[in-house]
DNA sequence: CTAACTGTTATATTATCAATATAACAGTTA
DNA sequence: TAACTGTTATATTGATAATATAACAGTTAG
């Protein structure tokens, strides 16, 4: 029921954000599976020591983008039909974010087969269910 | 030494750092070329038209991350000895900014292969020198 | 020498966003 | 009834992005 939650205050990426990206893992592994709840906003709020309406924020992003449902007096359940599977959109939007850093990645002398390598390990990583 | 700049100003990216991006994809795809000079922070900022404190901090960060030199009285001039080769430090982080973007395509459904696909095809987009 | 150009620095303002703090509302459930 | 859900509203604080002027200190072309 308890996600590892793992942030970093001082980072400059937004806590909703780093949430968001650790929710989104914790499916990735299947540490989290469609139907199972995740903590209200209240608690996970307190839980790691932030603000309700910043659970919230984050909560609210993962509901519109599938990952999570919100019954209003009940509580938040990852998808139960999964999550919707990737569109043109999602493929674009995918390839504009890899974009700078593949840019970046030609001009510091990282060719193709060593990029690939880090995506594999980590495709390998994060497809690790809980190893018990 | 008029590149072709890009800008979205609807996008949430600041626009320094879709600026810091063009540039970078320039020299990735060697539009500009080691010792090029760059346009003054005034003409490239009357050019597009945004002001020309937003020119100077991309270039402020461009010269802090090795991409290009600054001469006080002078200009600015693409590192005429090559951009820093990539380090474990900027492995690193080349993975931090990869793994939510594979933690996500892994609960959509992209498999490793597409995945890859992709990041071939921008590398190969990317590699294109200027076709004449 | 002057004029036009370089990057740099300083100051100020506006707008947006992230995060917090309270507080209340409307249903559910023990 | 009491404790819990998500939701909404309002307000404040702090940081960042972007703009606008203005000036400074060197360089260089006419």
């Amino acid at each position: 029921m308890n996600v590892f939650i793992n942030l970093d205050f001082e980072s400059k990426e937004p806590i909703y954000t780093q949430l968001m990206h650790q929710i989104i893992e914790g499916i990735a592994r299947q540490e989290l599976k469609p139907g199972e709840a995740l903590p209200s906003v209240r608690s996970l709020a307190a839980d790691i020591g932030i603000n309700l309406h910043t659970v919230n924020k984050a909560y609210q992003q993962l509901k519109q983008e599938g990952f999570i449902l919100i019954h209003r007096q009940k509580g938040v359940v990852v998808n139960p039909d999964g999550i919707p599977q990737a569109d043109e959109a999602y493929m674009e939007l995918l390839k504009s974010k890899l974009r700078p850093l593949v840019a970046e990645s030609i001009c510091r002398g990282v060719n193709a087969d060593e990029f690939i390598e880090v995506t594999t390990n980590l495709y390998r990583d994060l497809n690790k269910k809980e190893e018990i």
